[in-house]
DNA sequence: TAAGATTGACTCTTCAATCTTC
DNA sequence: GAAGATTGAAGAGTCAATCTTA
């Protein structure tokens, strides 16, 4: 196995030999792609609220905003944003609360269901979502450092695993 | 674009589809890739979280529990573990306080260094650590539902992905 | 009885401020 | 002054319990 020469060491490929070391040969490639989702991530989240924050949004309360934005009417049914999002409604609950507060969502009932409440979102909530997005496309999305090919294998990839995971029916 | 026939619905290529729509096509790979990573973070905490239950250890103190195992002396200076794990001084501190009250880790001075503290596994640590990796391996690592080639692919893009971000130097 | 939504308790994370030692 | 570690406050997530309506 050959070393980057620079001075490149990586705490996965160190964990990967580990487990190998140890006898457990066997999941030492499953670790080193958990593992890695679990940095990526990290490393995203960070970027994308970073680049949030002049919009006082973060990123879980962006994805409602975008949701709601491309939905026909432009509301939504709280239980089905939790369902989209695969987030716990009390997760919802509280996005709408400062969504509400940042008049970006009126809560609505549900003219349906009279249990139900619908998530609305406003001309404010339009147009700071059209701005987060740009935003979001130019220091976020475009800005991975990956040609688009291994975007979309990696988007291949993680769907395949979504799917054995049981998300994705 | 062809449907899968079966009831399949993928939210993140629904959001691909409404990016482009909107004309931000330059980006949309790029959010595809990125939303994945966030929703395959998110499934597979929880089948972490759910394994390591009964050790009563979630996926932050099993790493640094991990880490400790692998160290040639069994104890580690709290920054370095902050820094092998990518995560603020002040949740080593929360992990360490919680994985010292259940005696799987014990602080110790630095001998070189008055400032500092080390974190020393214990001997009920390393076996506990031991048994969370056979369940992790069975219920998590090896339970992906991809092929070895595909989970290397994942890494390999992964690790180009952490690298454009800065991480791994 | 079940479903939609909310609340409160708890965990984990980050940030800013603080304390000690280099 | 700078670095290692801790503390307290705030955000966001889950879970269990509750309230209202179907």
């Amino acid at each position: 196995v050959s070393e980057s020469r620079s001075s490149s060491f990586d705490p996965i490929a160190e964990a990967k030999r580990q487990w190998t070391d140890h006898g457990w040969a066997a999941a030492a490639e499953g670790m080193a792609a958990v593992t890695s989702i679990m940095r990526a991530q990290q490393l995203l989240l960070a970027q994308a609220d970073g680049a949030l924050r002049p919009f006082s949004l973060t990123f879980a309360r962006y994805e409602v905003l975008m949701l709601l934005s491309f939905s026909s009417r432009g509301s939504l049914p709280l239980g089905r944003v939790g369902e989209r999002l695969q987030v716990n409604p009390a997760s919802v609950t509280n996005a709408i609360n400062r969504l509400e507060a940042a008049a970006l969502v009126r809560r609505e009932p549900n003219p349906f269901d009279g249990r139900g409440t619908l998530a609305a979102i406003t001309d404010l909530g339009r147009e700071l979502a059209r701005e987060a997005t740009l935003a979001m496309n130019e220091s976020v999305f475009s800005a991975l450092g990956l040609p688009e090919r291994a975007l979309n294998e990696l988007f291949a990839l993680l769907r395949d695993l979504r799917r054995a995971a049981g998300d994705l029916t």
